[in-house]
DNA sequence: AATCTTGCCAACCGCGTCTTA
DNA sequence: ATAAGACGCGGTTGGCAAGAT
């Protein structure tokens, strides 16, 4: 809250390192100073931050009136605390684009990007730690690895493959994921299961995803019999993660021009490439909003088709508990 | 009651990118 | 083509308030 004394107090430091030039007022805002900002703004506009200031007749740097705009005054930013499903949103877009508070912010209409860290630091942080989840990776941290390892420890015991897995739903935005995927290097793809998401690891050295086994079975997950437990990232959106700490905006960042297809590209084609990262990073932040949605009826479809998480899981857990398989931990988690 | 700790959040800082002259 | 200024972003800090000791 405001506080008069604390004000008054940081009022008298004055100077500022990015306008050296001015007496320049830091800390908190007054009250006074927000309605002239305000009026200021819905007056004229801010066409120049450098220039608000001194027309608004604030002894501020254009950085700070900006900054105090964006983050309190604006007319379209929503108050009060997030919603279980902003929180949702946050948490999956955050899966895909790391700390890209602006990006995330986007898409959380009446929230700032510094509402969105800051939310994500106090609240979400501790409570995927509190779930064993790593913040940063959305992977099990290592402490939670034990019972995940020993699941896919036992996959590579397998024979090929072990499970093919489909689902009819959520087609459109998935598959415009895909179809933009297509034309750069694949991806990591590799999976494991956890309580709540298929996780990715590795890169996928020798693709076996298949879209065609049946054109009624739009997505499948493979699993075979060791190297590779792949799937198409797109069969799970909301679940996607790559490996050694990156996600898919970090690894498409990664991904150099000269990939495709071995040549390097003209200039031109360049700037396509980069659009077309920009789309992959949009669409599956889109893929998981409509994921999301269709959370519910999801679950009902699977029911009705032959993918069901819940087996899966079944299976998993109650084939592989009761193996000690301590000792392949190590050896899962490095493949 | 006093002191310490923790959580939260507004604001600052520095750096990279974009724009403009 | 380039340099300077403006802007935007993510990380960090500082201070208040509430809870714990």
């Amino acid at each position: 809250m405001f506080s008069v004394e604390r004000v008054l107090a940081q009022s008298l430091e004055m100077g500022h390192r990015c306008c050296s030039k001015q007496k320049i007022k830091r800390g908190l805002w007054s009250p006074e100073e927000d309605e002239k900002l305000l009026r200021y703004i819905n007056t004229h506009g801010h066409k120049s931050w450098s220039s608000v200031p001194k027309y608004a007749g604030l002894q501020r740097c254009g950085k700070s009136c900006r900054l105090r705009w964006i983050n309190y005054l604006r007319p379209d930013l929503k108050r009060g605390s997030f919603t279980a499903e902003e929180e949702q949103i946050i948490i999956d877009i955050h899966r895909i684009l790391g700390n890209r508070w602006a990006q995330i912010a986007k898409h959380l209409p009446g929230r700032t990007d510094n509402e969105v860290k800051n939310f994500w630091n106090s609240c979400i942080k501790k409570k995927l730690i509190s779930q064993g989840l790593d913040p940063q990776t959305h992977n099990l941290l290592s402490s939670h690895r034990r019972s995940s390892a020993s699941t896919i420890s036992n996959m590579h015991k397998k024979s090929n493959p072990i499970f093919i897995m489909s689902s009819h739903t959520t087609n459109a935005p998935v598959e415009t994921t895909f179809q933009t995927f297509s034309s750069l290097p694949k991806p990591p793809l590799n999976i494991v299961q956890t309580p709540s998401s298929i996780i990715t690891s590795e890169y996928q050295t020798s693709p076996i995803i298949s879209n065609n086994i049946s054109s009624d079975l739009p997505y499948e997950l493979l699993i075979d019999n060791g190297s590779n437990i792949c799937s198409p990232s797109y069969m799970n959106p909301t679940a996607v993660e790559l490996s050694n700490n990156e996600n898919i905006a970090d690894w498409v960042s990664r991904v150099n021009v000269d990939d495709f297809s071995g040549q390097t590209l003209e200039e031109g084609t360049q700037v396509q490439v980069q659009q077309e990262k920009d789309k992959i990073c949009e669409d599956t932040v889109t893929d998981v909003r409509e994921a999301n949605k269709g959370n519910l009826e999801r679950s009902a479809s699977f029911e009705s088709s032959n993918f069901d998480f819940g087996l899966l899981e079944s299976v998993l857990s109650s084939e592989f508990i009761s193996h000690d398989l301590s000792c392949m931990d190590e050896l899962a988690w490095n493949f």
